[in-house]
DNA sequence: GCGCGGCTTCGCCATATGCCGATTTTCACA
DNA sequence: TGTGAAAATCGGCATATGGCGAAGCCGCGC
């Protein structure tokens, strides 16, 4: 469970000029005590005294790494009271498929496995995909927060977003827009018509359009298979 | 110049399976050569080299905070060329109006005032305001970068969000809820006809939907005296 | 007074990082 | 094919972190 939180959990810690304090501070808000966090890590209490207090002044990333996503796990346990708080939540249907490629691959390739046709930004084809996410575009919009957002994007975002149940392509473009994460390619699956502005926001994003009339099990089969 | 985007990279840096690659894209996000960065930071090449290619496995947090904030600061003296494309400091014609108020003004006063009529969520208006902000959806989803959205909030997100050249009201919608950032109250200006997703997205996220026909200067003359 | 949970302080050792400088490798390009 | 800039590799040393456990310091309820 890697939100958009977390990053900026970390991202605040790393850049404080007193990291041990941001630690604090995010324990605090999450409510959790230096023994439970301590608990859960599997560490002695003082170590986690020892970061706060300011002993170590420039931890590891490891270490953040793992006291973040500490917080976050302890919270889930405990019905991600803090979570839900900032937005994150966590069930929904509308991730048809998700998985990372255990290398890059060209997007060139994705493309011509899924028989897409490429609608905008022919030329920012020449890179790699490490995974994919499909998913039903209503569903998404109408039930993923802004935080569940981040899952979409598995662990890189230099992936594929496949959006399904399309009807002009005018609502995802804009979501991709208004969100800080971008994916690599976006593929309409089976649209209707398709509105200019999609295409339009795709170049300016500089983002590789592609549509694909594929059937959803077959795509979903072939990128498994990659 | 610490902007959010330093927190955003250096986030991802600490919680990155591989922060050295992390670096070493984000390095190459600036097109800033490793040595350039090593002479910035007044260090060897190597020590780069090695950060990048794995040998430290979890660097410490202020070699990543001197890492990030140098790519910033080299950015900067180039012409913050990256940072514009990341929209931190742009400036732009899609907002027609922004201000905070001195107190806190009630959302029904201010939708009074702006003649409005609400469509959605009447039930949470409740609360005060403080600020608003009035934007032409449509530049500002051809112009604002993900980043800009940032800047619409002015100091607090308990503000109305008045779009105007609204035809169906979606993609505003949209956006808001593709955005982790909320206004306290959507306001459409003279909007064409109304897409009934657009009401329910509204009510999904529990922001009241407002309409007005009041002309934009207007609108912009009351605000500006409450 | 006493125990207890929560937090801090601190000595101590093993280990990883921070950094350098010299050497190689890679790669674009003349 | 050769040349130079950029990047990778690596031995090596000083130093800070990672982690433990023992001991100490509150505030609180009994």
């Amino acid at each position: 469970m890697r939100s958009e939180l977390s990053e900026k959990i970390a991202g605040e810690i790393t850049l404080s000029a007193n990291p041990g304090s941001t630690i604090k501070k995010w324990r605090s808000t999450f409510e959790i005590s230096q023994q439970d966090l301590a608990r859960h890590l599997k560490l002695s209490p003082s170590v986690i005294s020892d970061y706060e207090g300011g002993r170590r002044k420039s931890p590891r990333v490891d270490s953040i790494r793992r006291i973040v996503d500490g917080l976050i796990e302890i919270d889930v346990q405990r019905g991600s009271r803090v979570l839900k708080k900032y937005g994150v939540s966590a069930r929904d249907d509308s991730i048809l498929g998700i998985r990372e490629f255990p290398v890059g691959i060209p997007a060139k390739r994705v493309i011509e496995v899924i028989g897409g046709q490429v609608l905008a930004c022919p030329d920012h084809l020449d890179r790699d995909l490490y995974g994919f996410t499909m998913l039903d575009s209503l569903k998404a919009i109408m039930q993923l927060s802004s935080f569940d957002y981040l899952k979409v994007y598995g662990w890189s975002t230099e992936r594929a977003l496949i959006f399904s149940s399309v009807e002009y392509g005018r609502s995802p473009m804009v979501a991709i827009r208004a969100h800080p994460l971008k994916p690599a390619v976006v593929v309409f699956h089976k649209p209707g018509q398709i509105d200019p502005l999609a295409i339009k926001l795709a170049e300016l994003e500089r983002i590789p359009l592609v549509r694909t009339d594929m059937e959803q099990d077959q795509i979903l089969g072939e990128l498994g298979r990659i």
